[in-house]
DNA sequence: ACCTATTGATAAAG
DNA sequence: TCTTTATCAATAGGT
């Protein structure tokens, strides 16, 4: 078919054979439309250019991953299983070693250790005892945080006390010398809470309390 | 292509279908062949008919699986990663669960510690306490039992040895009547250890120490 | 399956 | 790449 008859070898003009990869890659796709077209077959088509270019054809109403499916049931042949192993044994593995994890863990907190040893009981106590230390060590350490924020606050309330003080004596002393507004705005403060008034900002007091 | 024009519509006689089906099976496959001879292309094809027969071809020096994995590079679809993915998503969880179980445990062990709250830590140091408890008071089984079994031992050995003496008593005893044979016997027995001569049977005084 | 008239595909050239 | 066209290949329908 053509201006002459080809042998079927591979064409070595590149330029020939793109040509004719292009033409017959058409041509492959076509008849295979047709055929699904023409005998409801169910075709999957994938082509891959010596370039590495990709063309493929599936027929409508299917999706290659059916197609792929049955011809897996009708082969017999494995296909994906082999990528399927590397999950699985990464599966067991970490399967297991959650189980191993989960004995510890109920060993630790003293569920099933009926079956245990002597030897195995101290080695789990021991590493209680060593846990409970840092803990409770660490536990000392913000105990020790509040003692000292604690102090903080005190010291800063008795400043805050003394200025305080002072400024009502300021105003004690003025206030013989004048009336009327700071009169009325002496009386205002003196009616709110005392949080309102004097706010010390302390923001690591609350941090991991 | 034949004695006359078809249009690319389901031919609906069934005979006719299946020979069409089969003619141009035949072309495709052939076609297939041709182009990877002459382009060095790499194809897959795979057809099923529609009573489910399936045909396939594939490149020579290729697999199915090769070129599905290129067409999986290619394309970024999944394919088969739909199959795989309840395994994913399995092994996704797991290693969740391992990961949160890793932490719990070095907490536990007083690990990685310095980043938690006050609450946690104070979870944490229940939970050791607990499992500290747990495991002392099994503990205090064993010692328990122990002290029972020495309690035993010491009974028996009482016992024994009262038994042994009142023997050695009756045999001075029967010695002033007779000798010989006898004698002979005695000599021999009190040679032997002590062990070989009392075996009391305490099978679970070895149980689990 | 085979045959063959006819249509379809395509090699080479533009 | 697209079109053209001469030629070969595929195949529809009949046996």
């Amino acid at each position: 078919m053509g201006r002459g008859k080809i042998e079927i070898k591979r064409i070595e003009n590149s330029n020939n054979r793109q040509v004719t990869y292009s033409k017959r890659r058409n041509g492959i796709m076509k008849k295979a439309k047709e055929i699904t077209v023409l005998c409801d077959a169910q075709v999957s088509l994938v082509i891959f250019a010596s370039s590495g270019k990709m063309h493929e054809y599936c027929s409508p109403s299917t999706t290659l991953v059916d197609i792929l499916d049955k011809y897996h049931k009708q082969s017999g042949e494995r296909l994906w299983d082999a990528k399927h192993e590397n999950l699985s044994i990464e599966l067991d593995r970490i399967k297991k070693e959650n189980d191993s994890m989960q004995i510890e863990l109920r060993h630790l907190k003293g569920e099933d250790i009926t079956s245990l040893h002597h030897k195995e009981l101290m080695a789990i106590e021991e590493a209680l005892e060593n846990g409970l230390g840092s803990v409770r060590e660490k536990q000392m350490e913000y105990i020790d945080m509040m003692e000292k924020n604690k102090k903080m606050l005190e010291e800063e309330n008795k400043h805050l006390n003394f200025m305080l003080h002072q400024q009502e004596m300021n105003m004690e002393s003025s206030r013989e010398m004048e009336n009327g507004y700071h009169q009325r705005v002496r009386d205002f403060q003196s009616q709110m809470p005392f949080a309102f008034r004097v706010q010390p900002i302390q923001p690591n007091l609350q941090e991991r309390i």
